[in-house]
RNA sequence: UGGGGCAUGGUGCAAUGGCAGCACACCAGACUUUGGAUCUGUGGAUCUUGGUUCGAAUCCAGGUGCCCCAGCCA
């Protein structure tokens, strides 16, 4: 977890300036998503950056849905936004607010640009407008509607907002400069004519400002001191500034830090909305998204993700945090926190031939090594066992430490087991294991000492519980999916194989009703949770990360 | 001579004129009733050229590379 709670970084130096020197004598941030489509992890980024420097300051941070575009956005989204803030620990208690609410503050101040010669009605279509926007190497040309007087300009804005026009017919744009190498001063457009129902404000409007009008003026009317975002912001700062000075309102400070990426995911929410809408994923939050639903559902602990976000840091620089970060801090917290269970994804039979008829004994096993606290509970032991697959070879190779026929190998919290004969189907498939079982070694010790190379899991077949269990694996094969090369997208790289759902699970009994969100250690593989899925007697478990493993890395040298 | 931003091990982040450090990853070993965890150890970086300075990752100048901007998206 975090040692340190006040953050050093660029921006925490800033905010300490600002305080010092006077700009500002509080803290006030805030996040301002757009509800159209679910947050990511690198949403969590923003937030925890955004949020948790407003805390370590002792200022407070506003929820703001910046829902300036109708046509875009629904209600589903700012739902699931809340819910997910929520869960990443955040508490911007009464202040949630809505860019939609200052809808006419803001038309009164484009009214007030428009009375200060700064702003002017452009009939110009969109096509005529990019043309004289110039390029990025030629400066633009003015509109022939740029020299319109004041009173014409007020009539005419009175009457786009008064449902006279259609779409596109006219817009509303700053005066500034169509000569500016920065393209977002040459004129940019304030408000659009959409004639389209907004989910809050309904019919009421049919003229919307854009981002840029909109977010530093909703910014100012909140009194937020720092404003962070995205670097993609940052040429847009002179014009945010500009709106700011030219209205004369509190000035809050824009700071721009870099969006995080992950490799072997994409975080954009078009690409992300694509899958889902494409069926490549079940939904928004299906475990192998890397939003924070899919986290969630997938059973990553918020702690971990936090972790993860504080690890990662805070710069402008252009990075892409390795996915094994995240995977390392989902670990470390899981290896305290999970209880440890036996389950057996890929059953085999074993049968123990000297083991006394019918009986079945309680075995005590440990919950959790790393946690004495968390006590012990028993598995039921019997002569008929279910082990996995991958531990029995009947050729075993070099290192391999398990079963083989032949072979004393120890089954955890159980007996010594011996392979002594191998049964196999017409195909010469291997469906079950006799073995004997040394009476002496109960518990797993041997009293003469006698030493074995491998530790099993296991579970007693008739007292096991029938679970399935999706494993999942990484969605993109490549480790940056959308350098793609010509003709290709993204989706030639999804990992084919990113979902596998295994139904013929056995697992302990102590399971049987788990709760849903609930995470454990399979022993030897992974931490899986309980997926909402599940049905009384039937969990289903979502695998949340693997073990590491060794004899893997081992296999795979070869 | 469009404008803006960024360059530190494989990856991410520190070092704010004074011994380039941390984490992840990687590799080797110890230990182990999870081939988990834990512990120990190895290797590996300042984009480049010049300048200032006793001393430069840091300051200055030039160069190079990468990213972003031409929505009536945010």
């Amino acid at each position: 977890m975090t040692e340190n709670p006040v953050p050093s970084n660029f921006i925490q130096e800033a905010i300490l300036d600002d305080l010092k020197n006077g700009r500002f004598d509080h803290v006030l941030t805030r996040f301002p998503p757009e509800p159209n489509g679910y947050l990511h992890i690198g949403h969590a980024k923003a937030i925890c950056i955004t949020f948790g420097l407003a805390e370590a300051n002792g200022g407070k941070y506003n929820l703001r849905f910046d829902d300036t575009n109708p046509v875009k956005e629904d209600v589903e989204y700012v739902e699931s936004i809340k819910e997910d803030i929520r869960w990443l620990g955040f508490d911007w208690e009464d202040r949630e607010f809505f860019a939609s609410d200052y809808f006419e503050q803001l038309y009164q101040w484009a009214e007030k640009l428009i009375l200060k010669g700064k702003a002017y009605v452009d009939d110009l279509s969109p096509d005529e407008i990019r043309e004289y926007r110039g390029t990025l190497t030629e400066p633009g040309r003015n509109s022939p509607y740029r020299d319109r007087s004041v009173d014409e300009n007020l009539d005419l804005f009175r009457r786009m907002r008064a449902r006279e026009f259609p779409n596109g017919s006219r817009v509303l744009r700053a005066k500034i400069d169509m000569a500016s190498g920065n393209i977002n001063l040459r004129d940019p457009v304030m408000y659009r004519i959409l004639h389209s129902t907004h989910h809050r404000t309904g019919d009421q409007w049919c003229i919307y400002p854009m981002y840029d009008y909109a977010h530093g003026q909703s910014d100012s009317i909140e009194g937020v001191t720092h404003s962070l975002c995205d670097i993609a912001y940052e040429i847009h700062r002179p014009l945010y500034d500009w709106f700011l000075d030219e209205l004369e309102i509190f000035h809050p400070r824009q700071i721009e830090f870099s969006r995080l990426n992950v490799t072997y995911t994409i975080l954009s929410k078009r690409f992300l909305k694509q899958l889902v809408e494409k069926g490549l994923v079940l939904g928004w939050d299906d475990p192998r998204m890397p939003t924070l639903s899919g986290m969630r559902r997938r059973g990553y602990p918020v702690e971990a993700v936090r972790d993860f976000i504080d690890r990662v840091g805070v710069a402008k620089n252009e990075s892409v945090a390795d996915i094994s970060l995240l995977e390392h801090c989902v670990r470390e917290n899981l290896n305290r926190t999970a209880l440890r269970v036996m389950g057996v994804l890929n059953p085999l039979k074993v049968i123990i031939t000297n083991y006394p008829e019918g009986q079945v004994e309680q075995l005590e096993a440990i919950n959790n090594p790393e946690d004495p606290a968390a006590g012990t509970r028993t598995v039921p032991f019997s002569g008929e066992l279910y082990i996995e697959q991958e531990d029995f070879r009947e050729v075993p190779p070099p290192k391999y430490f398990r079963l083989a026929p032949g072979r004393e190998v120890r089954l955890r919290y159980g007996y010594f087991i011996k392979c002594e004969e191998v049964v196999k189907d017409e195909q010469g498939n291997v469906v079950e294991l006799r073995c004997t079982y040394d009476p002496a070694t109960r518990g797993g010790y041997a009293p003469d000492g006698r030493k074995v190379q491998g530790t099993l899991h296991w579970v007693s077949a008739a007292q096991a519980v029938d679970a399935e269990v999706r494993m999942y694996n990484r969605l993109f094969l490549t480790s940056d999916p959308d350098n793609v090369e010509e003709g290709k997208t993204y989706l030639d790289n999804i990992n084919p194989d990113s979902l596998k759902v295994l139904s013929g699970c056995k697992v302990e009994p102590s399971l049987v009703n788990a709760v849903i969100g609930a995470r454990f250690q399979f022993e030897r593989q992974g931490y899986f949770s309980i997926d909402p899925d599940s049905q009384p007697g039937k969990p289903v478990f979502n695998l949340i990360v693997e073990l590491r493993d060794t004899w893997n890395k081992i296999q795979g040298k070869k």
